[in-house]
Parts: C-alpha cells; structure tokens; sequence
DNA sequence: GAGTGGTCTAGACCACACC
DNA sequence: GTGTGGTCTAGACCACTCA
C-alpha cells in the first residue's frame, strides 16, 4: 500500500512510474514475473486505470517491462546483459531459434588498473581489478572477445566462482549485493590484432565492432569496465528511418 | 473531414495515426508547422480525445511529431537527411554550435548499374544510374565520403542542377516529384582502402564505418542507394542501456 | 482571456489467456 | 467463466503560450 504526495510537481504516473522502477531494481517485482494487474494497482494506488496506464507506458517506453494480452504485465529481462544482441541483428547464417552461446574463459587474473582503465572505473591508479577474457561462441562461431574489468574489493573472492554457469552480473548481485542498474555503451570500427584474430578465428587486420561498457550501481558508481571486440563479418547494425 | 471504418480490424487510433502519417508525407502537413489540435482532431474524427491522444503517441514514438505545451502538435523534420549525425555523437573536436558543413564533389556519371546495385535499387541489370560521390567536411575536416546511386529514368537531367546547394532528397522532391518517405540503413565497420583514405585524409587501412541506405518512396520503392564510409578516429557511437 | 497539450476521473465493452 | 490488457467515451481541471 502506498501513497502518492499530491503536493508533488511530478503527476501521478510519473510517482507511480518511479515506485514501480524501484520494485524492479530491488526485485520486489522480479525478472520475468508478472507484476500486479492494472485494476490491482488502481487500488493500491487510489487512480483510475489511465493513471496506471499512464505508468506503465512510461515503463515500457524504457523497456522495463512488456505486456501479453490476456495474462499481464511482465518484467522485461535486462537489457545489459544482451545488448549487443540486440543492437546488432544477425546475418543470414543465423536463426533466432536454436542458438547456443557458450563462454570459453582465456584468462582470470587480478592486476594493477591501467590509468586507462582506472580512469574510467572511477578507482585509484594501479587499484587491483578483476581481469576476466572471454569468447563468446554462438552455434560454433566465436564472435565477441571480452575483456571484463572489475575492482577486487567490488567482489573479493569473485573468481572463485564458477562463472560458467552464472552471468558476471547476477553473480555481482547474489554473492555481493551490487546491482548493475545502468551502463554506457560506446561502439567504434576497429582492426582486430593479433591477439582478437587468433581467438575470433579471423584474419589480421579485419574489421571489427569494438565496444567499450561501464556499467553502474546506484549513485552513478562504476562496477564495471567491459570492452568487446565483435567480428565485423557477422554482426551488422540496422536501423529504419522515416 | 474523414471517416473511420468501424468494422476495421485496425482500432480507431491506429486509423487515426496512419492518416495523420499519410497527411505528414504529403507534406499536406509539412514540417515545423502546427497541425491541427487535439479537439479539432476530435471533431474531424469523431472521437474523444483519449483516442486522439493514442494516435498522436504513436507518431511520436515515431518520431514524425513532436509536442510543446500550450502551442499544440508540430512535425518534425525528417531524420533521413541527418541520421548519421544522430546515430553518432561527434568526438571532443566538436561542439554543436559553429559547425561548417561543406560538400565537395569528386564525381558526378552515369553509368551502368552493378548486378548488386541493381538489386538493391530493384532495377534490371545495368540500368543507367547517377553515380554521385562527394566528401562531407565539417570544420574543414573531411569525415564522410559519401556515393549515391540514383536511377537516370527517375530523375533525367538531375546532374545539370546545382547540387552544392540543394539536398540530393530536395532536389528529387521540388525538381522531379519523388518523395522520400522512409530509408533502411546498415552499418559495419570496415577498413579504408586506397581512394578513401586519400579523400578522408586518414591512413590506408584506417577503420571506418560503413554504412549503406537504401532510400524509398511510396510503395517501398528504391529510389536511392547511398553508400558512406564515415572516419571511425571521429564518430562514436553511443547509447545508455537501463 | 482564449486555446493548447498534460493529467486525471469514472465508467464501458472487447478479445484474449487460462482454467 | 473469470481476469487480463486494449480500446474508447464523456467529462474535468491544470499550466502553459500567445495575443
């Protein structure tokens, strides 16, 4: 049961916009869990349905959560986690049924931050991070090189986990308490080098997507430095304009 | 004054919306102006305003409108023409203010279309098309180098008029009658080959973003096919995920 | 002050999902 | 059949813009 301040500059939907983001963040409301029925709300919140519509439009404007007719409204999977698959779509040797992803580590390491990389963890120069280097193979065909950097005293023991099974992220929230609530993304064309034609399986010099991620915990902190390097011969931006 | 079909299986928003998009193409509406307002709309349609409002959410999310409080609805100006600058956020070198675009034009043919050009424009095999290639520079920087290819029977004379001074897509609007309604656009990372990095001014081999859009007019027709390799050392591409 | 979009109330009927 | 989101009606008051 909660309240809205009726004295706020921001309406209604807005209020109820925000305390219904906040139950995803804290996972009150959880991923893939259908949230309250709108005529629900309308009680908890004392508005009529378009307030509450209202709501969850803004919701969904930020793809927070998607609705099934029918059934409900459901919390949408993270973007973060999958955002590359999402900003690149697949060239013609993939469908979107019967994909398998798997991760091959190449390195888990702890080492002094770079100025580079410390800069942008927002941490002291020479700070210990987390180094963690994977490929991620889809169907057989390794694409992305990634390259992870996380602060030791983020996640102390945090490469003693068996990251195989777990996503860097939901490991950073169940064993650490730290959720990744934000994250920036920059894409820029490179050349792969030695290092990313060898374990893309490409030739030197060929065209790559390089990304480069910060993700974020509450209060804008940096958890972590992510850069990616994505076969260009596979990966391909698209986009419709009017 | 327009009608709705009641037995549609479109709701009466989406009616709505697809006129007021039609009307926005025609230019029956044309850019920065007001249209009309929401109970005007009403009243043309017959609906209440909630409907009208759905409607008009649609063609913001679109892109196609926008809205200022206490003056009404006004049409934005299309995204086709400056979508790179859009998609990519310049480098520190730049700021949004006192920016010098400058075309300069390298070439301007006719020549027999390739089997993949003429795929993409969707003609026969070696149709006459304008081969148009010019070097975009801003603040005396040269960042894009820019080929159209835009078939002769569309637009016959096109290369007699001065084009440093008039948009490609203007010029096919005001001179020949062909709207630009909509573009697909794709883009890559690539490396620059001889030709282009003598016009960019960048290293052989340098990375770049490749981009292609094909433009069409009513009835998905191609009308252009417009290839760009964008300076990868100057444009990033950005994005914040939740 | 008249007109505009922004917000909100209080209802209604529908198609769809699930049991 | 019951509950859900999707659509729609018929009103209302507000803050804002502009003359």
């Amino acid at each position: 049961m909660s309240t809205l301040n009726k004295d706020s500059y921001l309406p209604y939907y807005l209020q109820i916009k925000d305390i219904l983001k906040e139950r995803i963040m804290n996972k009150a409301y959880h991923v893939n869990m259908l949230i309250p029925s709108e005529n629900d709300l309308c009680g908890e919140f004392h508005v009529t349905r378009a307030t509450i519509r209202n709501a969850l439009n803004e919701l969904k404007k930020e793809g927070l959560i998607y609705t099934a007719k029918g059934k409900g409204s459901i919390v949408s999977p993270p973007k973060i986690e999958q955002s590359l698959l999402k900003f690149y779509s697949f060239g013609r040797e993939f469908s979107d049924t019967n994909e398998t992803i798997v991760s091959k580590f190449l390195n888990k390491a702890v080492i002094g931050a770079s100025p580079a990389i410390s800069r942008k963890l927002n941490t002291k120069p020479n700070t210990e991070v987390f180094e963690i280097i994977r490929v991620r193979i889809f169907n057989d065909l390794p694409l992305i090189l990634e390259t992870s950097y996380i602060p030791v005293h983020i996640a102390p023991d945090m490469l003693e986990n068996n990251m195989e099974e777990e996503s860097i992220y939901d490991l950073l929230e169940s064993k650490y308490g730290v959720k990744i609530v934000k994250a920036k993304e920059y894409i820029e064309p490179q050349v792969s080098n030695d290092y990313e034609s060898k374990y893309l399986d490409i030739v030197y010099h060929s065209p790559v997507f390089y990304t480069e991620r910060i993700s974020l915990t509450y209060g804008e902190k940096p958890i972590e430095l992510r850069k990616s390097i994505i076969r260009g011969d596979k990966f391909k931006f698209y986009t419709e304009l009017y």
